[in-house]
DNA sequence: CCTAGCATGTAATACGTTACATGATTCA
DNA sequence: TGAATCATGTAACGTATTACATGCTAGG
């Protein structure tokens, strides 16, 4: 991997695009980076934390009225550190994906148990597609190249879609 | 997820196969489920006696010279647990990608770093489908839903490959 | 007044990899 | 004889989720 802890990575680059607080890195995670580089509250706050003791990122105690909240910005050691691991030529890839190991053991299903299986799956893309649509409609046309990861990410949900519908009826006649 | 824990899905599954030691089941995951569904020693090992101590499997030490191994085999019990998990209606899926958050801070990157980025990214892609389809070759034609399985692999690699091709032609003309 | 949202944080627990330790056997 | 492969196992460490605890503010 790369120096930088994999939750530092996505705090790192969010930071940079302008975020301030770890509230608000939850938040945009949540619904753009959520479903190939997750992060929740138990790694961000401590890590905020690290980072700072580290020197990547400094802080801000705001009180607005009786609101605290802890604002960050990237200091230049953080901002060399974000293009550095972006030129890093080498990507972590890990895919945990249970329905694949499933359909690995089908041959211990009976034909209808696989069938279900398969036509589950084919939903599921086609749920998970339709989902990234809706994304991409509230947030417009986006031009650079966070919208090529969200059109790569409906498009991959199609072409899956499709592969298992054709599997699906590949099985059928099989039957 | 499931009870049995996500180390347990696949060991019971390979062992309903006819695999027989922790060794056994390695080997197999690090050609097969490795890249959907890994598993390392550190985790093999205690989850079979974990799964002994269940009564999901029975294990029996064999003695042929001075070598010694374990051997597993799944009780009715294991048995039932794998069927019934195959059988639940829901299945796990996580995505680590790191290729696609760098791709998220594209902005961040210059038009040639990115266009690299990007280069690379197709690169993998391709020599993913090499290795996917040098095992197809290796093991023959699988007429069952393992050989899905890989050609599910070969097949989605294919796709990204031509996906990101298609973006670094298009993000070299936007130039 | 009550709910949703803003905001921060920790503790318990689960899961995973890597490196290390050990030793036999097979085959070139 | 030396390398590869068979074979089992643990310790240290890194990383993650979940649930919990706390409390303010805005709007219906």
């Amino acid at each position: 991997m790369s120096t930088l802890s994999p939750t530092a990575r996505v705090i790192l680059g969010l930071l940079h695009l302008g975020l301030r607080t770890g509230y608000e890195i939850k938040n945009t995670t949540d619904i753009s980076t959520k479903y190939f580089w997750g992060a929740s509250y138990g790694q961000i706050y401590p890590e905020l934390k690290r980072l700072e003791e580290a020197g990547l990122v400094r802080s801000k105690e705001e009180q607005s009225g009786a609101v605290r909240r802890r604002t960050y910005t990237l200091t230049p050691r953080g901002k060399r550190a974000v293009r550095e691991w972006l030129l890093e030529p080498r990507e972590f890839f890990d895919l945990r994906d249970e329905g694949l190991l499933k359909l690995f053991f089908g041959e211990l299903l009976g034909h209808d148990d696989l069938v279900e299986l398969v036509r589950r799956r084919r939903a599921w893309y086609e749920l998970s597609a339709r989902e990234f649509r809706a994304i991409g409609e509230e947030l417009g046309p986006i031009d650079d190249p966070s919208g090529d990861v969200l059109r790569y990410g409906i498009e991959w949900m199609e072409w899956g879609a499709a592969w298992f519908a054709d599997l699906e009826a590949r099985l059928r006649s099989r039957g």
